[in-house]
DNA sequence: ACCATAATTCGACAAATGACGAAATGTCAA
DNA sequence: TTGACATTTCGTCATTTGTCGAATTATGGT
């Protein structure tokens, strides 16, 4: 129930519900999520860490990056099927393919420049 | 996107959660839910109008009784999923076994005395 | 008509939540 | 070593949320 209950606050955000859609298609770092979302880089390293407690992430850190994808087989059913719920539920909803378009911008910006470009608006 | 955030932020608090598995084998009324949470009617009353606004149950009036029930098949599958997710992740735990021999209890008794039972408590 | 009862609505309040900026941590480059 | 940068942690603040009791609505019984 407690696991339950970590996994529906966590979906309980648009924000954060946001990012789990962003991860479909594979890993990002916490500025490349920061971009798409639009929010300070402590915001979003919260609302991560929030995702990541409740068993829906996954991390990677490589050098001064955190790369954070969508938690894989191994995870309980409970985390998969909320995911898979997600999905279902919004994958073809505006919001989702705004922004999914803005997310290949993302992609295609040179990897190092990232950041501080996003910092700075 | 924002009927699903309904689902996800009525979901996202264990009273709730428990109110939804306790209408897995029927409906209840207000009184009876509120019997087996130990909450006030009023607060009972809010936590239903808001599983209600997110579509997972519906309800029935009948004299002075209003009747609460899941959403049905007609309801959009992110609804079904939301709960087909919840019954899955928790049929087992060891809380909703309390509540389902608790439930027991509450259904055995004289359904014209529960209310004025659990107010006075 | 009056009262009792089931439920909801309303107003208040404490606790939880989401946001930020500043400071801290850790890693790479010069 | 020093500095730049990605991320996290911490403190703060405004907003939302869960709860209650009191008042209100609606229905039935006397």
């Amino acid at each position: 129930m407690r696991d339950f209950m970590k996994v529906a606050k966590a979906l309980a955000d648009a924000q954060r519900v946001r990012v789990a859609l962003a991860l479909r298609d594979g890993e990002l770092c916490v500025c490349q999520i920061g971009m798409l979302l639009g929010l300070a880089p402590s915001t979003i390293s919260n609302h991560l860490s929030i995702l990541y407690n409740a068993g829906l992430i996954e991390s990677r850190k490589t050098e001064r990056w955190v790369y954070y994808r969508l938690a894989g087989r191994e995870a309980p059913p409970a985390v998969r099927n909320a995911l898979a719920w997600t999905e279902e539920s919004l994958a073809k909803t505006p919001e989702a393919e705004d922004d999914r378009r803005q997310l290949k911008k993302i992609l295609r910006m040179n990897p190092k420049t990232i950041c501080q470009r996003y910092l700075r608006e």
